[in-house]
DNA sequence: GGGAAGTTTTATAATCATTCTCATCCGATA
DNA sequence: TATCGGATGAGAATGATTATAAAACTTCCC
């Protein structure tokens, strides 16, 4: 998708960015992509645009859009593999900002409507699931 | 928790795995920690018994074990940062060897259940789930 | 228990994604 | 237009993870 100057420089306003041609490339490249793309897809699609943009502008704008919420991470997850030793089944909070992990318990999947809307032929062995969102300490909450 | 040599190599032997004492020692380190550590930690952990293992060493039987399922991966993810410029509320479905992602609509979460069960403090900004489990071509499934 | 065959471990090098550094450039404001 | 602060570009640096190859260990069969 693309927008005006004038359009994106509203967007970029409402979410205290500056305005500058890279931004606003990078910005459209990712809205344009309907799917899930790597920081090296962006550049890729980017650089047909901008020749000369560098790699680490495509990596500081997608870490500002995420931050400011004009762009989503998908599966935002720790810097480093995680291991967890229990197997009985349980389900996993994890907080999209310091990437914490807290275990929940419960049943608060309607797993027949899931099933539902699974992909064909997608097998869900151990249904497990990650709910994101902020922990207290991120949230800024009492 | 520790195990004798003797239930060490029984479970070994159930999921394929020949018994060697770093085996079992990152095992035992992993299953003794209770919570959600990196290969790092289990590094540590592990030298205060085996002072000569190697990093690799972890990381090797880490891989084994996530792969025949005595381990948990936490937030299986892929090896880059994903995008997603969809800012409509939906959720992902992710095949844990592959790592493949892909859209999920549908109200199969109650939320309801899902806050009482909340740490205190959580705050569910962006509803957002990730359910984990094998893509059609990874289940082997026609 | 001994010995061959195949794995595992170790140390180190290599790789890959991402971030940092800093000199230069651009955009907003006076 | 002059100035200032933030943004960009090129490449180096970092950090997690994987690959490599030689040495050590397991397993299995006798």
């Amino acid at each position: 998708m693309r927008f005006t100057h004038e359009q994106f420089r509203e967007l970029a306003e409402k979410h205290g960015l500056a305005v500058t041609h890279q931004r606003q490339v990078v910005y459209e490249a990712v809205i344009a992509a309907d799917g899930h793309y790597s920081p090296e897809d962006i550049y890729a699609a980017v650089r047909r645009r901008i020749p000369s943009i560098s790699l680490a502008t495509v990596y500081n704008n997608l870490r500002l859009f995420i931050e400011c919420g004009m762009l989503r991470e998908v599966s935002p997850h720790a810097a480093t593999l995680l291991v967890d030793g229990n197997l009985k089944p349980h389900h996993h909070v994890v907080c999209s900002r310091c990437k914490a992990v807290q275990d929940v318990e419960g049943e608060f999947i309607d797993f027949k409507r899931l099933a539902r809307q699974l992909p064909d032929g997608f097998d869900l062995t151990q249904p497990m699931v990650e709910v994101f969102g902020l922990c207290r300490r991120c949230s800024g909450k009492p």
